[in-house]
DNA sequence: AACTGTGGCCGTGTAG
DNA sequence: CTACACGGCCACAGTT
């Protein structure tokens, strides 16, 4: 039974390993023995008569049974069973149990959904019961295509033809449709034909678009069919879209409203369990290889949203006593084994129960370590719970999200999250979101105390936990939202990027709406003019205005923000894939697109609503005009409030992130004159905008691309500038910050001090994650300092104050009272290194010493170095000494540091330090 | 052949 | 996605 299920769910599954040389087994768990020392607790004179091997073992010479007035449970466990991960539920009739994802099941060759039933906690399968098959359409006859696949009749369901409407040339138009007995014949059999349609639309998505799933909400499944089930008041969402959307036609409040469901249903509460492995590795800084799997596993970690907390460690020699293990918590069990076998088969029997196993960097290593340490442990596949899929990593009865990988989408990092984590490390996540982050460690895995490997171990898979949990679950309420929005699943989300949620939430709009999903090839054919040039090099369109600020300090300063500028200018001018440029005659009525010289650069259809205008002008309408508003309505339930907070996250990744896909060429809905006429209008908008400040005797300062930096405005001007903006275009100027002062260096870099205290400081150097500590302490001081200004007058006494300081820094330099440390360049390897082919930068050169030096370096990783003296001109940190730094290249960092700060304030830098010289000078 | 000055370009990090 | 700052690299030209 559970023999069958495994291959089941494997149909898709390709191991990562699948390539690699086959084991003699024997050879193998010999091997493996060498590593793992035996401890003289050995099964022979341990536990052969304990009841279901189970003893406890608090030191080498007593024995004892369980007791629970001990700090930590700590349990011997001496012989485990292999058995098979449990199969999961299936059930032909549904409720209201959650979709938490869809797969296709080669064995079957059926759709698989994934449903989560809260009344018991488990994870449920429902294999398609309507007949549903894999597709794509191409443009010729039924009798044609039947002649073409003559010989690949066996693959093939049925042809005929379908009648959808075509967005990009606004008609209906007739398709063939073939159907085909699996995805991997429509991958194969789409080749044989010149056109074709939806052919590369992976087919768990395709399941969802057609039974018009919504991964994350609750589902009625019967007699084939799947719809979601609400329990929102739908009278109440109405009445509120009709007040809120009134301008908007008919149809797009229909929208709206469907649109409304997925934010009020309450989300589902997931048992889960985090887990977390650590391996034994000879040398520190060697990270054990998931691929040959060739070191033991020394201790697994479980963390669950029960409280339960369990610890398995192997007892090696020479790692201190099992006493050590005696103080963990009360809450914490132990779980002590003599042999990793038993070891790894008692961690898989554990982990059955939960529907939802977490982890950071999972998909690379843990599950991948696990799965192929099991198979040299000689554990036979079918007991192996873990399924190796093409880009990730899951477990055959349980659904798995990679922390690791959310946690490294940059929309996530920065629209949800505000930026609050800088590293994808775990310890950098936890320490800045929850406030604790790892266990220090000084040594290897491999030389660690018992005790302090399992504490260190369960640390890391208890925040793992963590990360999901805080906040009332708002990872995992924002991961539930994302899922509603875009139509992926929970394994999908957690894995892709912005772009691929985007794309998959307008697939599933055009199917839903029975338009055919247009391919790259055609949108590219058709919607191509381009009439912008970039003001940078090799880019593909002209983007955004920066003003050119005055260098100087000013008093007095409000910031004006467009709210959502090209969202808003997606809505407000129909723009659309479809609607832009379109062909002659074949539209009514349209508006030209000016740029902000008023010359014509394209014009859009406004016979009927564009599809991206619609979806992203809902998104940032639902956004704006409603959740923001709600998350911050005291009138409101803190714990409703705190979910619309979520949805307000949820609906801003969307909204921030939409421009930039479609300005995106591999987007497949990408098409220039859609970007362009984005950026155009936006240049527009500020440009007039800026004109009319003008002329109603408001000082500009600065602005960038959606914001307006005044100085010292009257009330009454702004209020009227705004109405202004809100009459003429439509959009929203709001005051965004009021600044006490703001000190301006050049574009893209200044600071400000706030009314109410507090510094926003926007591209100086010195908050660049470049720049030295030594550069960047003094960067910071100065600013501290400058920030206590409340007058214009009181500048005098900083300057003076300045000059004191960078004497101190100047001289501290000079006498090379810094460590290397506070003197040291982080720079990211962005490529491999023997990609740099044009230049080999600084950082590059480091690196290529580092490998000279045996040390493994590759892409993504932060290399960092010191400038010296000598021709090279750098050194990894590892290998230089302090004496040999380039005295005067830190000084020009220090100048270009500071003199950011300094010149606004009419600091000169060479009166400063050229006093410094001559007095250094005179005393060496 | 070795050195110096210069301007364009590359690479990184940041603003929006 | 484009715009911008900054440091260093590199080719090239002209000089010694």
């Amino acid at each position: 039974m559970s023999e069958k299920r495994n291959t089941k769910r494997g149909g898709r599954e390709r191991s990562l390993f699948d390539y690699m040389r086959k084991y003699d087994e024997k050879d193998l768990i010999k091997k493996s023995d060498e590593n793992i020392v035996s401890s003289d607790v050995s099964s022979k004179d341990s536990g052969e008569n304990i009841d279901k091997n189970v003893m406890i073992q608090t030191s080498k010479e007593e024995t004892v049974r369980n007791t629970e007035n001990i700090e930590s449970r700590i349990i011997f466990i001496d012989k485990v069973e292999a058995s098979p991960p449990p199969s999961l539920e299936e059930v032909s009739y549904a409720e209201d149990m959650y979709i938490l994802d869809v797969a296709y099941e080669g064995s079957s060759g059926r759709a698989v959904v994934y449903l989560y039933d809260e009344n018991d906690n488990k994870l449920k399968i429902y294999r398609d019961r309507s007949g549903h098959r894999p597709y794509f359409y191409v443009d010729i006859d039924p009798s044609r295509v039947k002649e073409i696949l003559r010989e690949d009749a066996r693959y093939i369901i049925d042809v005929y033809r379908v009648q959808k409407i075509d967005l990009l040339r606004k008609k209906f138009v007739n398709r063939t449709k073939i159907v085909v007995t699996d995805p991997l014949s429509v991958r194969r059999l789409r080749e044989k034909f010149q056109n074709y349609w939806e052919a590369n639309i992976k087919y768990h998505h395709n399941y969802i678009y057609d039974m018009g799933i919504i991964p994350g909400l609750r589902h009625k499944i019967y007699n084939g069919s799947i719809t979601p089930l609400y329990q929102t008041d739908l009278k109440k969402i109405e009445d509120e879209i009709n007040r809120l959307f009134n301008e908007e036609s008919e149809e797009v409040r229909k929208t709206a409203v469907s649109w409304y469901l997925l934010f009020e249903e309450k989300p589902p509460k997931i048992k889960r369990a985090a887990i977390d492995i650590e391996v034994y590795t000879p040398i520190k800084s060697r990270v054990p290889n998931p691929k040959t799997a060739e070191y033991p596993i020394v201790s697994i970690a479980l963390s669950d949203v029960d409280g339960r907390n369990i610890v398995f460690i192997l007892l090696r020699e020479g790692i201190g006593s099992v006493d050590e293990l005696k103080d963990l918590g009360s809450d914490v069990e132990i779980r002590v084994y003599s042999s990793e076998r038993d070891l790894v088969l008692d961690f898989f029997n554990t982990i059955y129960d939960y529907p939802l196993i977490v982890t950071f960097n999972g998909d690379n290593f843990d599950l991948p370590y696990l799965y192929e340490r099991s198979l040299r442990l000689g554990i036979s596949k079918d007991f192996i719970p873990i399924v190796m899929k093409e880009n990730h990593a899951t477990f055959k009865h349980s659904l798995h999200i990679d922390l690791y990988r959310f946690f490294k989408n940059k929309s996530i990092q920065n629209y949800a999250m505000e930026g609050r984590y800088k590293e994808h490390t775990l310890d950098s996540i936890a320490t800045s979101i929850l406030g604790e982050g790892k266990l220090s460690r000084e040594e290897g895995v491999g030389r660690m105390s018992i005790g302090k490997l399992a504490r260190y171990n369960l640390r890391d898979a208890q925040i793992t936990l963590k990360l999901t949990t805080f906040q009332d679950e708002l990872i995992m309420r924002l991961i539930i939202l994302i899922m509603r929005i875009s139509k992926l699943g929970i394994e999908d989300v957690t894995r892709t990027q912005v772009s691929a949620w985007i794309k998959n939430l307008f697939y599933w709009e055009h199917r839903r709406n029975n338009y055919f999903i247009p391919n790259e090839k055609e949108i590219r054919e058709i919607k191509s003019k381009k009439t912008t040039e970039a003001t940078i090099k090799g880019k593909k369109y002209a983007g955004a205005i920066v003003i050119e600020p005055p260098q100087g300090v000013f008093f007095k300063v409000s910031v004006l923000d467009f709210a959502s500028l090209y969202p808003s200018i997606i809505k407000r001018w129909n723009l659309s894939y479809e609607t832009i440029d379109p062909a002659p005659g074949e539209c009514n009525k349209t508006t030209d697109i000016l740029d902000e010289r008023g010359i014509k650069i394209h014009e859009v259809c406004l016979d009927s609503p564009g599809i991206t205008s619609v979806i992203i002008g809902l998104l940032r309408d639902f956004r704006v005009k409603i959740f923001k508003k709600k998350s911050k309505d005291k009138n409101i339930d803190p714990s409703l409030r705190s979910w619309y907070d979520v949805v307000q996250r949820a609906l801003k990744v969307y909204v921030n992130a939409s421009y930039g896909v479609f300005g995106h060429e591999n987007f497949p809905l990408y098409a220039v004159p859609v970007a362009e006429s984005v950026t155009a209008l936006g240049r527009m908008i500020i440009t007039r905008t800026m004109e009319k400040a003008r002329e109603m005797g408001l000082l500009v300062l600065y602005g960038d691309t959606d914001s307006l930096f005044l100085w010292d405005p009257e009330p009454e001007k702004l209020e009227k500038l705004r109405q202004w903006v809100l009459e003429r275009y439509g959009l929203e100027l709001e005051v965004d910050k009021e600044f006490r002062f703001v000190a301006f260096s050049l574009k893209k870099n200044y600071f400000g001090v706030y009314q109410q205290g507090g510094i926003d400081i926007k591209g100086l150097v010195g908050k660049k994650k470049n720049t030295p500590k030594f550069a960047k302490e003094a960067f910071n001081e100065i600013l501290q300092k400058i920030s206590g200004v409340e007058k214009p007058e009181e500048i005098v006494k900083v300057r003076e104050w300045i000059k004191d300081l960078v004497h101190e820094i100047y001289t501290k330099l000079k006498n090379y009272e810094y460590t290397l440390d506070q003197l040291s360049f982080t720079v990211m390897l962005s490529k491999d290194v023997k990609e740099y082919v044009k230049n080999t930068p600084q950082h590059v050169k480091a690196a290529m010493m580092l490998i000279r030096e045996g040390v493994q370096v590759s892409q993504g990783d932060n290399i960092t170095f010191v400038k010296v003296r000598g021709k090279e001109g750098v050194k990894p940190i590892q290998l230089a000494k302090i004496s040999e730094i380039d005295l005067d290249k830190y000084i020009e960092i220090l100048r270009t540091t500071l003199e950011q700060v300094m010149l606004p304030l009419s600091i000169d830098w060479d009166e400063i330090s050229g006093s410094v010289m001559k007095l250094h000078k005179f005393i060496s």
